[in-house]
DNA sequence: CTCCATTTGTGCGTATGTATT
DNA sequence: GAATACATACGCACAAATGGA
C-alpha cells in the first residue's frame, strides 16, 4: 500500500462511508471534533479532508450547522447494475443517458464567466453520465442560469431531455459557440464513473449554447473516456 | 467595503498582481515565507490564499520548488485549413517547429491503410516537435509517400515547411479530410520529450490530408500536451 | 555523485470570530 | 442568551521534493 496523508485516508474513509450509505443525501455528518477523536487527529486534519471533499462536490457546509451530503451518493456506488436508460441511437450502438444529481446552488468564478453572468448567481447544475452498449463513456455536467429557467430541473426530471426542457420553458432552438478539447488526467469521481484508473486519460469538451438571440443558456463540460470514444472532425 | 478573510485579499492580490502582468507565465512567484512576511501574515494563512488560486487554476505549484504562473492554453483551431503557426499567432503567442529526424522506409500496416496504399510501399517519415514560447506542446509524427514526393526530404531541410515542400513537389493546395481525436496517456518518449511525466494526459489528433485531387499526401499524428494546448472547434 | 540549503506539504496545538440551533 | 459548530488565523515542527554547490 502506498503511504499517503493522513487527510487524504480520512477523506476516503469518510467516502466510503457515504458509499455505504451510512449518511444518505442531505443528512448532517459528524461534527469535525466528533471525526477529529474518533481518528485520532487534530481538527485542522480532519478540516484538509473535508475541504477536499467539499471542492469535490460530494458533501458541502453550512458554518455553524455542519457538513451534509450534497448529493445522491449513486454516484460513488458505480458497478451496480442501471435501471434507468431511455435509448437513443448513436453511430448504431446503443446509447442511454442518465442524469445522476440536479441541484440549485450559487455559481462558480468560471461558470458565471461562461454564462455571462455575475459570481454567485443561481444556477441549476445537472450531473449525468453516458452510457454506449451499457459502458459508460463519458460524464458531463451541465450548468444553466436558474432565473431564466425556474422550472428546467422539473421538466428535466419529466422528459429526460435537455431540449425537451428548453422548449418547455420558451427555447424553442439553440446553437453551439465553439467547443474547446482539452486533454487531462481523470480525477476520482470521473475514473469512478466511467470505471477507470485514477489518472487515465479523458478528452474533455467544453462548450456554451446559446440561444437565437445570443444569450448563453447552457455551459457544458463533457469528459469522454480515451479508451472508449474518439471524436471526428469532418473537415 | 465588505469585510473578508485576510487570505482572500491576499489571493486577490496576487491575482491581480499576475494580471497587471507581475509575473509572467511559467514564472516563479515569491516563496511563501516571503509573502507572508510582506503581508504581515501567517504562511498558513499564505497557503490559503495558494491554495485557492491553485484550485482556480491560476497557478500551480511544486513541492521544493516553489509557485509558477500557469500559461493560458493555447487555442488551437482545427478546420479545412488551419495551420499551428497561424493559430498560435493569432493567440498572440511565438511558435516554432523542430525536425527531430527525417527516415524513409517501408509503410506499416495502418500508415498504409490511411494513405491508400499497399502496405510496404516506400514512406518518408518525419518526426518533430512543437513548441510555443519556447515550451514544447506537440509532438508530430508525419508519413509521406514516397514515390509521388522523392525531394520532399530534401525540401524540408531547406524550407522547414510542410506546405512549402509540397509546393515545391507540386502540390499547390491541400486540404485536412477528416481529424480524429482521442485522450491518450504519455508514453515515455512523447512524455520525455514534452516535458510530463509518463502518464500525463494528451491529446491525440490524427489526420489525413488530401491534394485538389483527393489523392491523400500525408497522414499525420499529433500529440498534444494537454495542459498547454486547447483544440477550438468552429461552429 | 553526495551534501545541503531552500521551498512546499503535512500535522499538531491554540485562540478567536461568526453563524446556526 | 447559551451552547454548538464551522471559519479564520497564529505559531511550531518536521517530512518530502527540488535544485545547486
Amino acid at each position: 500500500m502506498k503511504k499517503q496523508p493522513v487527510w487524504k485516508e480520512i477523506a476516503e474513509r469518510i467516502t466510503r462511508d457515504i458509499a455505504k450509505g451510512h449518511h444518505k443525501a442531505g443528512e448532517k455528518l459528524p461534527t469535525e471534533a466528533a471525526y477529529a477523536a474518533r481518528f485520532g487527529v487534530n481538527r485542522h486534519t480532519v478540516r484538509h479532508a473535508i475541504s477536499a471533499l467539499v471542492e469535490e462536490g460530494l458533501i458541502y457546509t453550512r458554518r455553524g450547522a455542519g457538513a451534509f451530503v450534497a448529493s445522491d451518493p449513486v454516484r460513488y456506488s458505480v458497478g451496480k447494475r442501471v435501471r434507468f436508460h431511455q435509448s437513443v441511437a448513436e453511430a448504431g450502438h446503443q446509447g442511454s443517458k442518465e442524469f445522476l444529481s440536479m441541484t440549485t446552488r450559487p455559481a462558480d468564478a468560471e461558470e458565471a464567466r461562461a454564462l455571462g453572468k455575475r459570481k454567485g448567481i443561481q444556477v441549476h447544475v445537472v450531473e449525468g453520465l453516458a452510457r454506449v452498449d451499457e459502458t459508460p463513456v463519458a460524464h458531463f455536467i451541465s450548468v444553466f442560469p436558474a432565473a431564466r429557467f425556474p422550472d428546467l430541473l422539473a421538466h428535466l426530471k419529466t422528459s429526460n431531455s435537455i431540449t425537451a426542457a428548453f422548449a418547455a420553458s420558451g427555447v424553442q432552438d439553440y446553437i453551439r459557440q465553439a467547443t474547446r478539447l482539452a486533454a487531462v488526467n481523470a480525477n476520482a469521481t470521473s475514473a469512478t464513473l466511467l470505471n477507470l484508473q485514477a489518472g487515465a486519460a479523458l478528452l474533455r469538451s467544453t462548450n456554451v449554447d446559446v440561444d437565437m438571440d445570443g444569450q448563453p443558456v447552457e455551459y457544458g463540460r463533457t469528459w469522454f473516456s480515451g479508451n472508449h470514444i474518439e471524436l471526428t472532425i469532418d473537415g
